[in-house]
DNA sequence: TCATATT
């Protein structure tokens, strides 16, 4: 005897079989079918895990379609194939509509999108990584106009588990070689949000006042099942309003009694000094300028080792101008630049105008130095050094092949402070300053998130 | 010339 009350056989959840519910999109439904004659229905074509009819939000009434749970891809495929344009219930006006739910067929492809890929990376080092959790189905590097990757790649897996322990062991975690920040893996977004990151981006592009309320997108948020908390946000994105951080305490305990003692003069008043006309490029000690000792050996914290060269630095030398800065406030400030940076990578973003955007920082600089370089100004919440896109890397004939290798890398940063205080201070000193070979662009960074309606 | 990219 077979089953014949039986319309839970979940053995989907179970992995037995393999099968993997599907979720069908049904249209044309009488408002006064219920579920259960709708189960009853579909049962005479395929099987049937469960019927969802789709209400109205406020009258909870039908709003004629339903969502039709099937066990397996090929449960879906016979009610698709027996119903669909084939059959019209009594009291509709077409026949029935039956397709794959939204970002069913993508979910089906158990895609994955790869973030924070290294440029230079190839096919076969992604896939011998990843191959270490299932078979891949297939795997697309995104390039851009030469052979470097966007950083980015799909890849698609013959299972979802395979996918699922992937994401699970590679996302946040694995350096790929030669990189310092671990991949991100999420599920490649569907069509829908696809498009909706298209429209944002036009959107945001177009007018250069974005909207980022998130009241104007209830959209979203209606899409989320209640209490769900997204496992992982893959770029690290804060809610917006909420700016700064909770990871520098320094400021408040600067401001409780016994703290200010702890802290050298030199170092608290740093952002005033930054404007203080005997600091300033011009009037810096002559006969030694940044260019002269980047030909001659590559100091790594040019502002500790060449304490007169840059602004940043000057703070450091103990001779001509501030007979109080020692050299333990040189190590202070050291440690103090190498903490600014979160183990996690998280880039922090200050209040508006109190960002910089920096361009033609040298080579010979990473984060740490670009922090050191402009903590003279004030508190710095994060400083980060990227390589120009459009002339990191250049083009050279070989006899046989094409060779790509970086010429001069072109670098830019962000340094983000505080307070748009001490930002306008960095920019009017360090704006215009000749650093290894090139004059310094200190502006304020492009914020995007600036106009927010109350 | 504006960071973490989306087929």
């Amino acid at each position: 005897m077979a089953e014949s009350t039986t319309n839970n056989n979940n053995d989907s959840g179970g992995g037995g079989g393999g099968g993997e519910s599907v979720k069908l999109f049904v249209g044309q439904v009488p408002k006064h079918m219920t579920e259960v004659e709708l189960i009853t229905m579909f049962k005479e074509f395929s099987l049937v895990d469960e019927v969802n009819i789709i209400k109205d939000k406020t009258t909870r009434t039908s709003r004629g379609c339903c969502f039709l749970i099937c066990p397996s891809r090929e449960e879906a495929d016979k009610a698709v194939n027996a119903c669909h344009n084939k059959r019209t219930l009594p009291g509709a006006s077409s026949p029935l509509q039956v397709k794959y739910a939204d970002g069913e067929l993508e979910r089906l492809e158990h895609k994955l999108f790869v973030g924070m890929l290294p440029k230079n990376v190839s096919d076969a080092e992604v896939s011998a990584l990843f191959s270490n959790y299932g078979k891949i189905k297939d795997l697309q590097i995104l390039r851009g106009s030469q052979q470097t990757s966007k950083g980015c790649a799909f890849l698609k897996y013959e299972t979802k588990e395979q996918a699922v322990s992937a994401l699970e062991a590679i996302n946040g975690k694995h350096k790929m070689e030669g990189s310092s920040v671990p991949l991100v893996v999420k599920w490649a977004d569907t069509e829908k949000e696809r498009q909706a990151r298209r429209a944002q981006k036009a959107q945001s592009q177009a007018s250069g006042v974005p909207n980022t309320d998130l009241a104007q997108q209830p959209s979203l948020f209606g899409a989320l099942p209640m209490g769900h908390i997204p496992l992982y946000n893959g770029y690290g994105y804060q809610a917006p309003g909420t700016y700064g951080l909770m990871q520098y305490p320094l400021p408040q305990m600067q401001n409780q009694p016994g703290f200010q003692n702890m802290v050298p003069p030199v170092n608290r008043g740093s952002a005033i000094r930054g404007l203080s006309p005997d600091l300033a490029p011009g009037l810096r000690p002559r006969g030694f300028s940044p260019a002269n000792y980047m030909r001659s050996g590559y100091p790594s914290i040019p502002g500790l080792q060449y304490p007169m060269s840059y602004p940043g630095g000057v703070i450091n030398q103990g001779s001509h101008n501030s007979s109080h800065a020692t050299s333990p406030t040189a190590n202070n400030n050291l440690a103090a630049s190498s903490n600014i940076i979160t183990s996690s990578g998280a880039q922090t973003e200050g209040p508006p105008g109190a960002n910089l955007f920096i361009y033609h920082i040298p080579q010979e600089f990473g984060d740490p130095e670009l922090a050191n370089a402009f903590q003279t100004f004030g508190r710095v919440l994060s400083a980060k050094v990227f390589v120009d896109k459009a002339t990191g890397v250049s083009k050279c004939f070989g006899k046989k092949n094409w060779i790509y290798q970086p010429y001069y890398l072109l670098r830019a940063g962000f340094v983000s402070y505080d307070s748009p205080v001490a930002a306008q201070s960095a920019i009017n000193v360090m704006n215009g300053y000749q650093l290894g070979g090139k004059k310094l662009k200190v502006q304020l960074k492009r914020d995007n998130k600036q106009s927010k309606p109350y």
